[in-house]
DNA sequence: TTTCATTGTGTTATTATAACACAATGATAA
DNA sequence: TTATCATTGTGTTATAATAACACAATGAAA
């Protein structure tokens, strides 16, 4: 796309965006991913605001929020069928700013004087938690890049989007007492001490390798395999997998289960 | 208001609503009381579609939604600072419709071709607990009567409010583990029988007495006055009322609290 | 004065959690 | 070849939470 098309896109967008969006309306994604025994979230390097934010976007005429949701998260990282939840609605009444948006076609040199993109916005915010190996991240046309950031070294961000990811950090903790976490994060196969690492770096805090272990075990979403883990210093840990229908049922209906 | 006056309204909303309010958002809430041994909801007979419907409305152009949904909960209730919760977004594409607006215009006798009540309509679902005597029930100009419902006593629901109502349900029973209830919804002096009551009945299961007095005192909310329950058959209960201070906070912080 | 539904309270068995120690493994270094 | 050693696998025990259960006290109504 050169750059003619790019400021008749924007230009479409801001001119005729209505008829395809909601108004009023925008949901905004974190795409939890755990590399390196770290949690990591996607975010984008929006060009013209100089600010780190989250992906995002609208809601089209016929669509259901959470298929919204999942195109975005779909755009930005390739992934399907990946479970995404809401878990909070944003609408402070100065959260979306009309400048940021004026300062924004300024700088790209597009002269808009009236726009549905002017308006407040309240957004849903969805999170999601993906394999991170998996994901080729792509930035989206107002973006110059899209890319991991740790969880505990986050750049200044967009609006309010630093308080959306704060948020969506607590309820995954809050979360992770009730549903079962690591499917979509961890590799097929996996060992325990891996487990246990993501979920001491979701909760921030250390767990005991031998309670962990038997509480995990107890709820029955593992299969343990009959290989271990090859090219490891020390003793090879031996390699589980989850069991899908059991994962999925304790999804639904959780599990009582505390760390 | 005269009829001549109601259709002006009508019409004003139609055709200008959207000036004052965002586009293709509402609110509905739903509104949780105790009385005699039961749990009730508010509902409003609306006039024109002859269906009971949830309070609801639109968020104004530069209010918080939360505020959004306490104008609504005062406007019906006369209740004011009434903690209020949102607990899901409804978005599916058919949700609402514009037949049913057309129909509603058709009755009231007012013509109009395009309006953005048209449109479709995201809503936000907010719940709230309120002491149930000192609710003034009060119906909206759409609706010809506000009254409580037993939750297990239905009536057949506009659009897809019935699925708003049982989603506010699950959501009170499971919050009920990890945060105090009964603020709102009791007088200011009770007893553990009532308390355990209003439990039960959000539950819809029995729970054992001792071990329920046992848990609910060991939280800390509760002070014991210095008095009992007169006028009552048999044994005399003692009353008791929340330690504010511990109630909010454990409002915030979660208990940790099995029953 | 008796009746009786209801409240207040205590005990025990069972289960869950937290804290903790030592043997087994197997790549790496000596 | 052998020793080292970080790491994994597993078991025990003390403590706390939960579930199941029984009997005495109250006080209005009969």
């Amino acid at each position: 796309m050169n750059y003619m098309n790019f400021k008749q896109e924007i230009s479409n967008h801001f001119f005729k965006g209505h008829e395809i969006y909601l108004r009023n309306i925008s949901v905004d994604c974190v795409i939890f991913g755990f590399d390196n025994n770290e949690l990591k979230v996607l975010l984008l390097y929006a060009k013209y605001a100089n600010l780190w934010s989250l992906p995002g976007g609208f809601v089209l005429q016929d669509e259901h929020m959470d298929e919204s949701a999942k195109r975005i998260l779909k755009e930005r990282t390739g992934l399907d069928d990946i479970y995404m939840q809401q878990f909070h609605v944003f609408s402070h009444p100065a959260r979306s700013t009309r400048e940021i948006n004026e300062q924004f076609l300024k700088n790209v040199g597009v002269r808009v004087k009236e726009s549905w993109m002017f308006e407040r916005f309240i957004t849903v915010g969805y999170s999601a938690l993906v394999n991170f190996p998996e994901v080729k991240p792509v930035p989206d046309v107002l973006s110059s890049s899209c890319e991991w950031f740790n969880i505990h070294d986050i750049p200044e961000m967009l609006l309010d989007h630093r308080d959306i990811l704060k948020k969506a950090l607590e309820n995954l903790q809050t979360q992770l007492n009730y549903h079962p976490v690591g499917y979509n994060l961890l590799p097929e196969k996996f060992t325990m001490p891996e487990l246990q690492k993501l979920y001491e770096t979701i909760l921030d805090r250390q767990l005991d390798r031998r309670n962990f272990q038997r509480k995990i075990l107890s709820t029955g979403i593992l299969k343990r395999l009959n290989e271990t883990k090859k090219g490891v210093a020390h003793k090879a840990p031996w390699l589980y997998k989850f069991d899908l229908r059991k994962y999925q049922k304790a999804l639904k209906g959780g599990m009582g289960f505390e760390l």
